[in-house]
DNA sequence: GCCAACGTTGGC
DNA sequence: GCCAACGTTGGC
């Protein structure tokens, strides 16, 4: 099983709607090598998920990965503020994946937190500069965090 | 194919 | 609200 983080902005999608929703699909993302990862997630694969651009940025709980990549049609649709002209039916560029919810953490592994911790010394999200919206996290940087 | 201009992300 | 970092676009 693989892990993963994603990034959400409280106001468009909190851990308190997965929860409320219990299933979601993930739309929207529109950078290619976070879409590439999403392509990579397994069914049952564990998704940390991280509040951004909010208060205190942190890991706030985790979800699972219940349906694989499949298209997203908020590209297709000039309503959506997601629409991107250069995608077609036969070729839809983006993709989305369905989280089913897991838990809320009571107390948030905050992003000041993870930037003291040598342990995560590499990790994309403390990177300096890191925009990456999902990524990957390594063998290493996950049993660093489980021990919080 | 290079690169400047521009837009977006996201922490602070 | 500011600004650094980065991705994307478009002219050449």
């Amino acid at each position: 099983m693989a892990i993963w983080l994603m990034k959400s902005e409280p106001d468009e999608f909190s851990i308190n709607d997965l929860k409320t929703k219990q299933r979601a699909n993930w739309d929207g993302v529109r950078n290619f090598q976070a879409r590439n990862y999403m392509r990579d997630m397994a069914q049952g694969d564990l998704v940390l998920f991280y509040h951004s651009s909010c208060k205190v940025p942190g890991i706030v709980g985790t979800a699972t990965v219940s349906k694989t990549a499949h298209p997203d049609p908020s590209c297709l649709d000039p309503n959506s503020p997601y629409f991107d002209p250069k995608s077609t039916q036969e070729s839809p560029r983006w993709v989305q994946v369905e989280l089913t919810f897991e838990s809320k953490f009571a107390n948030p592994i905050t992003l000041a937190m993870m930037k003291a911790m040598p342990e995560l010394e590499g990790f994309p999200l403390v990177k300096k500069g890191n925009r990456l919206s999902v990524m990957p996290v390594a063998d290493g940087y996950w049993a660093a965090l489980q021990a919080l």
